[in-house]
DNA sequence: TCGCGACATGTTCAAAAAAACATATCGAGG
DNA sequence: CCTCGATATGTTTTTTTGAACATGTCGCGA
């Protein structure tokens, strides 16, 4: 697995408008695109169909003034996609803002995990 | 409406084993049952059914050494649920966090936001 | 001992989300 | 002009989730 698998921690979903945010899901595609060249292996990568990663690329782009990812359609590279500048600058924003997170409540989560169930116990 | 229902801004996941986590919602929950008395007006105040907030209720214990909201049945009060001192401690730790969070990524999502697309315009 | 209000659970139905499947399009290059 | 891999969408099926409804329990106080 390449990002997102965080088994414990914080999860940070920025709300833009009611219904729209970029969370975890949508920052690891862009973060797939990014080191794939197109939306289909960025999905399969992280075990999405293509059309789900593609929906949530539509949405993103749909969500800022300019799109976050390029498409292209045949060609010699039989088509692809790659981050546009502004791609780039949200998703590298959004990783910084994880680590700003994860830095900030550090020692709350530690006083959090104190209190929390050992996780082998089950019923 | 009391509180959770930020149009914007950040929203906090705490992660704590894979599937569970406490969110907005549950910390909601325990801040309606500490205010009310009761899961069942907690529930009410924000619309939810007693049998979610108190499956909600019920999954937070179980996810924590000792329970966060302690329930009675019957009695001069009719019945009623409490936050215990662990459950005042989650509930104030998460409000932190959330402060916490939103001071940490204040500047990165004035950044953000000069990218976003204007609300008004709907196709 | 009956009623009240809240806890505790089970069941059933509807809506929403995700997965699965099916095409259609594009365009350089063989 | 046909192939190839990826984009672009539509349709159908399945799964998950949430809402709605139905019961049963509890224990004090009237």
């Amino acid at each position: 697995m390449k990002a997102g698998n965080k088994t414990s921690g914080a999860r940070l979903r920025i709300v833009l408008e009611p219904d729209i945010a970029i969370g975890p899901g949508k920052a690891d595609i862009l973060e797939g695109i990014r080191e794939t060249g197109s939306i289909a292996a960025a999905g399969r990568r992280m075990g999405m169909s293509y059309k789900r990663a593609w929906l949530l690329v539509e949405g993103m782009n749909a969500c800022f003034k300019s799109p976050l990812v390029e498409t292209r359609r045949g060609g010699q590279a039989r088509g692809g996609a790659v981050l546009t500048p502004d791609g780039e600058k949200v998703l590298a924003c959004y990783r910084r803002m994880e680590v700003l997170t994860a830095q900030a409540i550090d020692g709350e989560l530690a006083g959090l995990r104190v209190m929390m169930a050992d996780i082998s116990e089950r019923t």
